[in-house]
DNA sequence: ACGATCCTTGACCGATCGGTCAAAATGCCT
DNA sequence: AGGCATTTTGACCGATCGGTCAAGGATCGT
């Protein structure tokens, strides 16, 4: 039973930002863990090291999962095909109803200051990086003339990011609204 | 040094309030309320109950002076005015600095499960408030002619009530883009 | 085959958690 | 004045928290 790992690390890794995810840092215990991920407490620690490092690999996964498809679905340069394949993400997910609610990334700015350093300062630059991908879509519009010349790229993609923050955890029809609205209101900008 | 109260509840209320915000329910401790109030242990649970009711009674507290506001905001039938009015509010608690980034409803939905009955079903209730006065409000300036008869009225409510959950925590110069774009894009429908 | 190395297991640690309680102290009512 | 009700206080409770560790078993290199 034991020499050599007895366990899929990326399923654990799974598991845990579930967990992570769905109860928050200060609600999570290690407990949860072992059973979320049928490993026992000693193994999760020789694995990861402690709680606030188990919490940053979870964090990673979110990441790398949920956020890096929605930076994919801002390329291009229309900025009515973008915002549809983004408003699109997040009704798919929202629609599966498999995944939890709330939002990783601002459960994770709340508890950084108990986070490593490196770890808080990276979560606080990948709440920004929504923004900075809308802007870019919005100049790469604003350059292939699908938006007007005099088009504030910053302030729209600001507006866009708040409202993508605020869609998390609605239901899927009010969202069909939003994403309806959103799309609509671009037209005139 | 007893007897009688020894204390002003609604000093206390708010000083727990700042703790619950900041730091959620579940990174909350008595003790931090016992450090915050300046109350002991046994005087707090003799006030208010217990640790759920203490937050119930807070969040409370928050929805009367921090929600309210934002409903009263909505009044008129000038759809400009009145999110104009929505995100000055937002601006100056931006700029305060004195309070929290977060959102103790948000919080509070995500434990709500831990809180009694009617206080869960209450929270989801006050977390549509918005939406709803933002609904009639559009609908008295539709009635007024300030808005296309077309106007739909309730996506665009569901729009603006994601934006405004969108922008909590928002540094105040980022949050003047996205009011100065919201109210803009507002002219459009 | 055998030692070095790694992983697993479950008991265990001190600290802190939310919550309780009896005793002391005070104010109120008659 | 005196009994009653209420608040304050701080010690105390069992449960749970995050984290550690020694013992045992399995694998690998030699």
């Amino acid at each position: 039973m034991a020499g050599t790992r007895q366990f899929d690390e990326s399923q654990v890794l799974d598991a845990m930002m579930r967990v992570f995810w769905e109860k928050g840092f200060e609600g999570t215990s290690i407990d949860d863990l072992v059973r979320a991920t049928g490993l026992q407490r000693g193994s999760l620690y020789n694995a990861f090291g402690d709680k606030a490092a188990m919490f940053c690999r979870a964090l990673r996964l979110y990441q790398d999962e949920v956020h890096a498809s929605h930076l994919h679905a801002l390329r291009g340069d229309d900025p009515r095909e973008a915002l549809t394949r983004l408003f699109q993400l997040k009704l798919k997910s929202a629609r599966d109803g498999g995944q939890p609610q709330g939002c990783m990334l601002s459960d994770a700015r709340r508890i950084c200051h108990r986070l490593p350093t490196n770890a808080a300062t990276e979560t606080k630059a990948a709440a920004g990086e929504l923004e900075e991908a809308l802007f870019a879509m919005f100049e790469r519009a604003r350059a292939a003339g699908r938006l007007a010349a005099t088009a504030d790229c910053r302030a729209l993609a600001r507006f866009y990011a708040a409202v993508a923050r605020g869609v998390t955890g609605t239901d899927p029809e009010p969202l069909e609204d939003i994403a309806r609205i959103g799309v609509a209101l671009l037209e005139a900008a």
